[in-house]
DNA sequence: CACCCGTGGAT
DNA sequence: TATCCAAGGGT
């Protein structure tokens, strides 16, 4: 690389003005970074004025507060972490506390967080970092971290710079989004090609000092100034630089996901009550949708429901069906038919996987989110004796 | 490599 | 209201 900062604006957008953007997307040659030095020292002194330095997690930063924030805060927004994160730090000091909980108690903590295999996954590393690195983390390279479970190359590098402020480059959705729009990078970042040339830039600016504050100012500006939708292009330290406000195709950047239409899939919800009004719930397998959350019965067909009830619970009586509801997901739809049935006497025990529920006094147990708004329905209702 | 996994904020 | 997608990782 050259010793002093390059602009890299004026080739491709020459370009531009000829030919079809598909094909200036596929034959422009990748610009040149700017000069490693300068983007770092003009970044930092943003970052010194503008960078957040008051998030929770910045406080008192240890491998285990900075690393449940992380894990907390893949693929969820700041806002949403905050309350999350305050209240596990509470309950879960430190990694030993949260190695010797139950599992349904951490989850418990996540209800509400979604991608719910992070908390498995969490409390899993948890216990390998108690009794296998003798409760203290990996910090000392990127692979090491990535071995735990729920741990990929970015997380460990987010881990290592703020936890100790040791080079290590990160590439969260913040840094892909000020990396594509800076070098105009085409494609969309999720293809390998494109992922790896976000990966080589990202370690050619990551500096060795300062590194906690680089890669946080990253993410605070991708966060508050180069957001997705209209960008604060005005007060950013790179304007001049950046190839997409150049073109004035900042919201071209970065290109988003092929799109596919979703599929839609249909479940029919058992909501079986017993004479004291709780209800049956079932532990979901350990993975997929839900993994580890405890929610109604679910079933394929009328007739898969017919026959449990005939097998499991013959007293039972169906008492009609709730109007279906359509719960949306990022990759499908999920059509829920709930089916109420009574159970005319009171049953106390039932197998493991299994639990009766009172709806008016709810467990500190992780519930599926539209069987939480079920029940909270039945505790205020008075349609049910 | 394509697909899976959740919820809520923003427009 | 519909759509996109956020501090990604696992399989």
């Amino acid at each position: 690389m050259s010793g002093t900062a390059i602009s890299a604006v004026s080739a491709p957008s020459c370009i531009l003005f000829q030919g079809e953007s598909r094909f200036v997307n596929t034959c422009v040659k990748a610009p040149q970074p700017l000069d490693a030095e300068y983007f770092r020292t003009r970044l930092l002194s943003w970052f010194d004025q503008y960078g957040r330095t008051h998030l929770p997690w910045q406080q008192d930063r240890t491998p285990y507060r900075v690393w449940v924030s992380e894990i907390m805060l893949q693929q969820t927004q700041v806002a949403t972490v905050i309350g999350y994160f305050e209240r596990f730090m509470q309950r879960f000091p430190d990694v030993t506390a949260l190695a010797a909980a139950e599992q349904d108690e951490v989850l418990h903590l996540w209800t509400g967080l979604g991608y719910y295999a992070r908390a498995r996954n969490l409390h899993r590393a948890a216990m390998c970092v108690v009794n296998e690195h003798g409760g203290e983390f990996p910090v000392e390279s990127v692979e090491a971290l990535s071995a735990l479970p729920g741990i990929g190359r970015s997380t460990a590098g987010a881990i290592i710079a703020q936890a100790t402020g040791a080079r290590a480059p990160i590439l969260d959705g913040n840094v892909k989004r000020v990396l594509t729009r800076l070098h105009g990078v085409t494609g969309w970042p999720g293809r390998p090609e494109v992922e790896r040339r976000l990966w080589q830039l990202a370690e050619h600016y990551t500096p060795q000092w300062r590194c906690a504050d680089f890669t946080q100012a990253m993410m605070d500006m991708g966060a508050t100034l180069c957001t997705r939708r209209r960008p604060s292009c005005l007060l950013c330290p790179f304007e001049k630089d950046c190839v997409a406000h150049a073109r004035g195709e900042e919201h071209q950047f970065p290109e988003s996901k092929p799109k596919k239409d979703i599929p839609v899939r249909q479940t029919l919800m058992l909501m079986l009550r017993d004479a004291d009004g709780r209800v049956l719930l079932e532990q979901r397998p350990s993975s997929g949708l839900w993994g580890g959350l405890w929610g109604l019965p679910q079933f394929d067909s009328q007739e898969a429901l017919q026959a449990w009830l005939e097998s499991e619970m013959p007293d039972s009586m169906v008492q009609g069906k709730w109007p279906g509801f359509t719960h949306a997901f990022t990759h499908f739809r999920l059509e829920i038919t709930p089916v109420q049935v009574h159970l005319p006497r009171q049953v106390s025990t039932c197998a493991t996987g299994w639990r009766w529920y009172d709806p008016d006094q709810p467990d500190s147990i992780g519930l599926a989110a539209p069987v939480k708004v079920l029940l909270e329905s039945l505790s205020s209702s008075t349609l049910l004796q």
